[in-house]
DNA sequence: ATATAATACCTCGTATTGCATAGTACATCC
DNA sequence: GGATGTACTATGCAATACGAGGTATTATAT
């Protein structure tokens, strides 16, 4: 994720790691705000357009997570072929704290 | 911190926690960056040019915790009157460590 | 004079959460 | 049979903000 340098030191591994812990929600809601995604291409996108990288075991429970916060809203989708996939929509109130995260991000780097 | 909106629920209230986990030690080494600074000062600066409230459990561990990164350096400093101050300064890898986390934090907000 | 606020430093325990690891289950394609 | 796509769960660790508490000095208000 966020590539700093080819060889990282420990601290910045670290850092990298508890920067994920604030920028994932808002990574998921942004992307769910331009349009809905399910989780496994949400990993995907996150690494493609974010160079974010985040596994299975932080991407599920963590949609679980905004998902009961209602800021989030899924619909199962059958497909022609292979397994149902769990789409993700952003909430009203999802949009609301999205919004608000914005700001409270531009507040601090914009500046 | 990072003024979101009057009222905050449980959700954004804990999100703040979490992005300051990652903002910080940038917000420290960058602030050191431009002078030299005492714990309680950093707390005030954070404050009112950050909009970002850290308690006193916060900065002191993660004084401490930078310094033993050999990010930052410190030096008690007497005064005419009251408690000597524990002024810290950034080191030339605190610098370094400082131009990496820039560049990380661009890469994800500027696209 | 005394209380309280502000300045200045600190520690400890708890809660949150990313992540590594290890699974389960099923479908498709080569 | 193995790789990829798709969903999920459980356990345990590491890192860290924060509440609560402590100590000490000085300034201010009652």
């Amino acid at each position: 994720m966020l590539y700093i340098c080819r060889v990282k030191n420990e601290f910045l591994k670290n850092w990298e790691t508890q920067l994920k812990k604030g920028l994932l929600p808002y990574f998921v809601l942004k992307a769910l705000d331009a349009r809905e995604r399910y989780g496994y291409e949400l990993i995907q996108h996150l690494k493609d357009d974010f160079n974010t990288e985040v596994t299975e075991s932080t991407m599920y429970p963590l949609l679980t997570r905004l998902q009961k916060e209602e800021l989030l809203i899924y619909k199962w989708i059958e497909q022609p072929t292979g397994i149902p996939r769990k789409y993700y929509y952003i909430s009203e109130e999802g949009r609301a704290h999205l919004a608000a995260m914005k700001n409270a991000i531009n507040e601090n780097f914009i500046k």
